[in-house]
DNA sequence: AAGTCAGATAGATATGATAATTGCGTAAAC
DNA sequence: GTTTACGCAATTATCATATCTATCTGACTT
């Protein structure tokens, strides 16, 4: 085995891995199992053992052992000796992990998932929205301004329009001063990200900077219930497209 | 080396070893290690290589290993070859994960720490409390009926009453039939059995069931925004009481 | 019927060797 | 003097193998 492991490691995860995992191939390995589990492939089967993964993989059970010591921090799985490992119940996962939220995103577009996600978000931004009024420092009011600004310069097509959005929201969170809001910057990223395909298609976003700047304002004025209902109203209004869409699909 | 493992892992992690985690020399190390960075034991001073952490604890470079990945995919620690291990920032931690939330309480109790939790809740739970009222089936408006319950039986000394309040706040976590919020239940019994000690010292919480049974009525009653108010209320009042101690704490 | 023991299975641990990566210092080049 | 190139060394990454430990199964005993 003199061969570059680099290689080896493209050559068993080819183009799917991501980035933001290692190149390793532990990191290969968790990536392509922590897929699998979502996906649903261990459903009705029983978990394959550390021997039979790292044989299948071509991998030594080292790397397969560490890889399944990863899953099982995200509560993916869990290991017994002679029970073997096994996939545990979706409700033990952690959803708040940005790996596991790619891996279940990157499944299927689902969008009952959506509503899910927002309904976390109407709980989550408006109140970080109230938080940031009164806590936020100088700097990060800035911040949120500067969120705005790219929205209305995307507008124009002189930036992003994703990318601003997600500025702005995570400006709201970080100005929450609380760490736990912190936490969710990574899921309003992407959020936004499954979400901008779904509504953009149902509803011109033109209402939407005024929307933000209501939020801004209210901040920017230390006025914590207006900030609360600015955002209560930003993320209700996509809620209720979602909930439209839904409707229509049952029917 | 032909001692028993269990001997050897009694000896190295006596008592403070949490039963939640496995027997095991990885699970070991993983609390030993995971309790060391959060209590900021390598803040200032560089985080050890393997082969030292290997050696001071007594264990092969395997278990370790597997304790590193571990933590790792928690996101408390990131390794590469020749920079070595380093303890990453916190704002990168996985605050939602069981274990990194028990290391953080069992550091200090913290009233910020106790604030940021209520906090959090006080975004989630009213409207974890609102989707419940529209779609908890009957089988959770019993369960969470039955919380309520414990809550008065506790209050005759027939039921503990941090379980019976734990209960009834998971049932209606449960109920929000949303697998983001339900999630949240370590977290809330973390913060309920954190802030009990608190609240009882300051005030008597007879008013409690009342607060509590208002939230179930508005449930039961399918009232959306009487159960967001009601729950609102209920952690209000925590909240208000965590600021005034801060208040009081800091003059 | 209940308890006990042997075998089998799969994870847990240890160990030693080797490969890959990369920060850093030094020398060469411009 | 500054930049680039290169090699050393440190540390993680990987592999291979052997042994240990926990636990289920089933047969055997009482």
């Amino acid at each position: 085995m003199n061969r570059k492991v680099s290689a080896i490691t493209t050559e068993i995860f080819p183009s799917e891995m991501r980035t933001s995992l290692g190149r390793n191939l532990t990191y290969g390995m968790l990536d392509v199992i922590g897929r699998a589990i979502v996906i649903g492939e261990y459903d009705n089967v029983a978990f394959p053992t550390e021997a039979e993964l790292a044989r299948k993989h071509g991998v030594s059970r080292a790397v397969t052992r560490e890889a399944v010591k990863m899953l099982t921090a995200k509560g993916l799985l869990s290991a017994r000796p002679r029970q073997g490992t096994i996939v545990q119940p979706q409700s033990s996962w952690n959803l708040f992990d940005s790996d596991v939220l790619h891996w279940l995103l990157e499944r299927k577009f689902s969008v009952e998932l959506l509503r899910h996600f927002n309904q976390l978000r109407v709980a989550i931004e408006p109140e970080a929205a109230a938080l940031a009024a009164i806590q936020a420092t100088d700097a990060e009011r800035t911040a949120i301004g500067a969120g705005l600004a790219r929205m209305v310069a995307a507008e124009a097509g002189a930036d992003n329009t994703l990318a601003a959005d997600i500025a702005f929201h995570v400006a709201v969170l970080e100005g929450s001063r609380n760490p736990f809001y912190k936490q969710f910057r990574d899921m309003v990223a992407s959020a936004l990200a499954t979400s901008i395909h779904f509504t953009n298609r149902i509803k011109g976003r033109t209402a939407s900077i005024e929307d933000h700047r209501a939020v801004y304002d209210a901040i920017l004025a230390r006025d914590s219930d207006g900030a609360r209902c600015a955002m209560r109203r930003l993320i209700g209004d996509v809620l209720v497209l979602i909930g439209e869409a839904e409707a229509t699909a049952s029917t």
